[in-house]
DNA sequence: TGTACATCAGTGAACGCGCGTTCACTGATGTAC
DNA sequence: TGTACATCAGTGAACGCGCGTTCACTGATGTAC
């Protein structure tokens, strides 16, 4: 609330303080509708104009929180994968980080896939037009991709090793995504649903998409 | 736009018009939050204040119109249901409609399964306080949990057919409900993606969630 | 060491917008006599 | 058959609200001389 004003030099550190308010309000609402401009602006304690030196618009600010969710989303998965040993392993290990990233972080979560990408800033960094086969797979994925291309690897990994029988790691990817994203989706949306145990779900969730033997 | 006013007694029409005009108004825009009471005000071709003797505020029309959406859904779903025969073709028939419902109409799917509940008019008929086992289960389900039911009784089918070898047709039924939502969301908000073949993909969900041999 | 000045961080007031909702009303329609 | 009147469908103007955005500004801070 009450804000020193910043030296001179320092003028940038607003920048990263309304991210950082942007992301609490998206926490305690736990509705991206929420993060207005004028929010913001309460939130981290200053007038709203303040916000234009440093995003060009009220999408600007979106976009950047929808991005550091990404970002904290792909580090969440890809600590999980390397800190399991074999491909199998790890493959299951991102999946459950999946699922504990949207239980752990569900208005995080909602940032991610549960919002319409025509709803975002700049379309050119959409998910839609960015998660082509080419994309995807390829060397240096965007942030919004990362994490699928991360789950194509590890499956195309348990093919490598044998012990996994899928022969299109890319279309098997997708089905085990699609699983993982309505579990989560729903388990955001519904919490008090009686839901079965996510272990056991997730094993035959991984294991028989990716043509894995038990 | 052009619109007679009605003779006297028959001011009632107004309600089913307004209704009318929610439905094209999620139809066109293909977001809840674009029904505003004067936007429906208009597709009408009346003043605002003009929808008060017939709608309590305006989270009465939204609620009306997802009743409405869960109608139209549950018609399409135990439709499709019936014209099968045999209880596995039955059960897969329930699971195709309800991909066919989300992919031929997008936009009430949103209403359906994609909107957060507390935005709902009144708490008490929300999703979520009512989907518990037993209401799903007994014998009346409210119309937000009819389809669900129905699953579960398709399940139950197949189980006392033997051909089936589900212990829990209630957590398998989560299972597959689950597997179809993620399909269905992530097809309406990521068009563009590459998707697998609905059917394959709709095989291995039911045949290996419901553990019904092939 | 002191002072004038440019720069920079941030403000306050205002704009037009669409919203939900309220209130007093208008004027057509049917009915009672 | 004609007329007064109650009823009903629907309106127009207004309210306060929060929003994104613009604009002219203020006043502290650092720097040049």
């Amino acid at each position: 609330m009450v804000r020193t004003r910043n030296r001179r030099g320092e003028g940038g550190k607003l920048r990263a303080d309304s991210l950082a308010g942007a992301r609490e309000l998206v926490e305690q609402a736990g509705d991206p509708e929420a993060v207005t401009l004028r929010a913001v602006a309460r939130q981290v304690g200053i007038s709203a104009p303040s916000i234009y030196p440093h995003f060009a618009d009220r999408a600007a600010i979106m976009d950047a929180i929808v991005d550091d969710a990404f970002a904290d989303f792909n580090g969440a998965i890809s600590a999980a994968i390397e800190q399991a040993s074999g491909p199998v392993a790890q493959l299951r290990a991102g999946c459950a980080a999946y699922l504990r990233f949207a239980a752990d972080r569900p208005n995080r979560y909602r940032l991610l896939f549960m919002r319409d990408p025509r709803a975002t800033g700049d379309p050119a960094r959409d998910l839609v037009p960015a998660v082509g086969k080419e994309l995807a797979l390829g060397p240096a994925p965007a942030i919004r991709t990362q994490s699928f291309a991360a789950l194509v690897k590890s499956l195309q990994g348990c093919i490598e090793a044998g012990q996994s029988a899928s022969t299109d790691p890319y279309l098997d990817s997708a089905a085990i995504w699609v699983a993982l994203h309505g579990y989560a989706t729903l388990h955001v949306l519904l919490p008090f649903f009686p839901w079965p145990d996510t272990d056991a779900l997730l094993d035959r969730l991984v294991y028989g998409l990716a043509r894995i033997a038990a």
